[in-house]
DNA sequence: TTGCTCCTCACGTCACGTGAGGTGGC
DNA sequence: TTGCTCCTCACGTCACGTGAGGTGGC
């Protein structure tokens, strides 16, 4: 898919970390491969959750990049917003060089985060069970 | 509580259909009985959702709006959008001259609901169950 | 020249929160 | 004069959607 002439000339000039391993991905490549709009990487850029390098204007992203684009996603479909996925993401970069394969939340993290579903959870099982009573009610 | 001399000149000028049926609100005795805040209050209105009289510049609701709020915060609790209860809210007025006690959805409605709200459950369980999975392997 | 992909503003959406600065009547 | 309640802008938040208008290289 993406075979455009990119590593032409490896390592050179500002496309030092988009060949970190070779691979790179244009904006639609990813966005087709997780299911997201090209607006949603450039928001996520934005905000600073990615970092792609730039070919001219162009976006080029890398094995890291497209890793922590499975991180981000991974934490938005746990409920969390995107500025909690951002710290998450800093304390993961900060442990060490290689890109772990999910966000390290911690225990309290992880109850925290139960207990703010469980909520919600609570308020929709409220809701469905008055929309099927109601439902119910006109059955008859 | 909202003590106000306001009946001193019933049914008359602009005050008319705050008088209804004599009992009348301030946007703060509203606010404190529904546990919304002012700004939510005057953001209906703009919506187009409540349309309180005016006393000056202040608002003054009647009955029939304080039931408008409560069958408001029925639907938000049911999951509706604001666009959505107000068209509800419409239905219902046409309907009839008093205001009805719930918001009369149709089978349809109810059920579209229901599976709207089924669908968010279902994408909420996942991640719960990823969280204490993850919580358990930590746990050991 | 046409098409395709990508780009940068920048306003719109949803349901409000949050000041800023001002008013009316006790 | 001070307090209290209420008011109207109007920008901020959240996670993007949606054009508008323009660029680069086949």
């Amino acid at each position: 898919m993406s075979n455009l002439p990119l590593y032409a000339a490896p390592a050179s000039g500002s496309a030092r970390r988009a060949a970190e391993s070779g691979k790179t991905y244009t904006i639609a490549d990813l966005a087709r491969e997780f299911g997201v709009s090209l607006r949603t990487l450039r928001f996520y850029e934005d905000r600073g959750l990615l970092s792609p390098v730039r070919m001219g204007t162009r976006r080029l992203y890398g094995e890291s990049d497209r890793a922590r684009l499975a991180l981000i996603l991974k934490g938005k479909q746990l409920g969390f917003t995107l500025t909690e996925i951002r710290g998450l993401l800093e304390r993961e970069a900060k442990g060490e060089g290689a890109a772990a394969a999910s966000l390290r939340l911690s225990p309290q993290q992880i109850d925290d985060q139960i207990a703010h579903l469980e909520a919600q959870q609570e308020e929709i099982e409220r809701a469905l069970a008055e929309l099927r009573a109601q439902r119910k009610a006109m059955a008859c």
